[in-house]
RNA sequence: UCCUCGAUAGCUCAAUGGUGGAGCAACCGGCUGUUAACCGGUAGGUUGUAGGUUCGAGUCCUACUCGGGGAGCCA
């Protein structure tokens, strides 16, 4: 007999219609009466279930009729059109083996949980509709990524987890360290002595793979990162995790209009290979989690991003300062009610804001012939806010040095990273983009810790 | 870290300072096409923790812990 998939027979329907079939998942349902039953089962190759008939003629129907929910069965039996509405077909039962009874005490119930309740359930979550479709959404937009760059020829570079420079001071960073914390090595001023650590050095958890990443920009023209980043900053938002996973080009030859158009490509291929690749899923986001996803996400589809200047932006916000908490001026970052109030309300669709003010910007954005901004970018969503940061590097030496001076940074630390800079050194450009948002952004799902499968944030780190 | 709201059965929620309940889940039984199946019954509680006020506290007060929403920081 043919040991089949739920998502074969979804997908290959006529292949197995009317013909004897094997399968196995697990209960999600029962309903049985005093002669016959349905279960419906769910085989974790397709969001969608199967529904299961079986009759008395059973040898253990008694049992199958008190099974729990989550036990595993294999099922044999003919593929049939269902008489019911609700599916297109169904399994009519000739044989259920029970693999594994469930306990009765099984915490998932057939009823809505609060996802503040499958949170703490983290390593059951996965068995309900809503995280099923948000981690198989994962799984298929972390491959359109690598499928994105990957056929425009770009190198995956695997930068390192652990380092030894605080790139950019993005954030607070964790430490690594081999020292005995209990009595660890001092020096002759009693401060700890991290020459005698592991690396003889201090040495933390990155918080970016850009200044990495920018190193094999210079020898393979165009490069990508996508990997775990850490920060150990105590925010405790719906945003931000302590864990959570960067995607980064960088591209040579190139300007921030390069980069802007990158970023716009890249989320229009991602937002399309999503819907046509998982359908079923996305269908439940638009139905169950946010009403307006696929007219969200259409409009995206099909309309330039918008552009806006720091500047421009904060002309058109002061006009509304009055509208405000926080009165926007020329000099400052945008606070998250101004963001939203451009993305949302001005543009009413994704919107970049470039050339920031050199102060609020990091040392490796490059200088504008103002003297006063640089050449970055923020791309600003509907719902989400910040979903990429991004900037064209500064190529010029003397530029970056004196840059590096404002910023109290030192030369000895960045020497390999002022060598790119010498050594054939040219314009290019890159960003980062938070890959956990670009999953909320698509799926409708409001907090970060829903779309990561243990999520790391301030004071929690179960399972 | 700050502001704010909350914590009662396994889950979702009720309960005027005066005898802690319901729906779902579990368990037992019934039911010939169910769709969060339905119907009947049983069992289930140190009201987040520690103090305090009161004749009496789930309810009022204080601190703490955990969680939601907002802010800062950012991706």
């Amino acid at each position: 007999m043919q040991s089949v998939t739920v998502k074969e027979i979804y997908r290959e329907t006529d292949q197995f219609l009317n013909q004897k079939v094997e399968l196995s998942g697990w209960v999600r349902t029962v309903r049985s009466s005093k002669a016959f039953g349905f279960i419906e089962i769910n085989d974790g190759s397709f969001f969608e279930n199967i529904q299961v008939v079986f009759e008395e003629s059973l040898t253990n129907f008694t049992e199958i009729g008190k099974l729990t929910i989550s036990s595993a069965l294999r099922i044999q039996g003919t593929l049939i059109p269902s008489p019911g509405a609700k599916q297109p077909f169904e399994l009519k039962a000739e044989q259920i083996e029970l693999l594994s009874l469930s306990a009765a005490d099984y915490p998932l119930q057939k009823k809505r949980h609060t996802f503040e309740y499958l949170r703490t359930i983290a390593h059951l979550r996965p068995r309900t509709n809503t995280f099923a479709a948000v981690f198989r959404v994962r799984s298929v937009v972390a491959y359109a990524i690598h499928k994105f760059f990957q056929e425009k020829g770009y190198v995956y570079v695997q930068t390192p987890i652990i380092t030894g420079s605080d790139a950019e001071g993005a954030g607070e960073m964790f430490r690594v360290t081999a020292l005995d914390l209990a009595k660890p090595p001092r020096d002759e001023v009693g401060n700890v002595d991290f020459s005698q650590d592991f690396f003889g050095r201090i040495a933390s958890l990155t918080v970016s793979g850009q200044l990495n990443v920018e190193a094999y920009c210079m020898a393979f023209r165009n490069v990508y990162t996508f990997g775990p980043t850490f920060r150990a900053e105590n925010s405790n938002t719906a945003r931000h995790a302590a864990e959570f996973w960067m995607i980064e080009p960088e591209i040579a030859f190139a300007d921030l209009v390069d980069n802007m158009n990158l970023a716009e490509e890249m989320m229009k291929f991602i937002i399309q290979y999503a819907m046509d690749n998982a359908p079923e899923e996305m269908a439940f986001f638009n139905n169950f989690v946010d009403k307006t996803l696929f007219e969200r996400l259409e409009n995206i589809l099909g309309s330039e991003f918008g552009h806006i200047t720091y500047t421009e932006a904060v002309e058109l916000l002061e006009k509304e300062n009055s509208n405000f908490e926080y009165p926007v001026h020329w000099g400052t970052d945008l606070q998250t009610e101004h963001e939203r109030y451009l993305t949302e309300k001005v543009f009413k669709k994704p919107v970049f804001v470039s050339d920031y003010p050199k102060g609020i910007k990091a040392f490796y954005m490059r200088l504008n012939e103002d003297d006063k901004t640089v050449a970055a970018m923020d791309l600003l969503v509907p719902g989400v806010g910040e979903i990429i940061g991004g900037s064209q590097r500064e190529e010029r030496l003397d530029v970056l040095q004196n840059r590096m001076k404002e910023s109290g940074l030192s030369e000895e630390d960045y020497g390999w990273y002022l060598d790119l800079r010498r050594y054939g050194g040219v314009k290019h450009a890159g960003y980062g983009l938070g890959f956990e948002r670009v999953i909320m952004y698509l799926t409708g799902m409001s907090n970060i810790r829903d779309v990561i499968a243990f999520p790391r944030t301030a004071n929690s780190c179960e399972f």
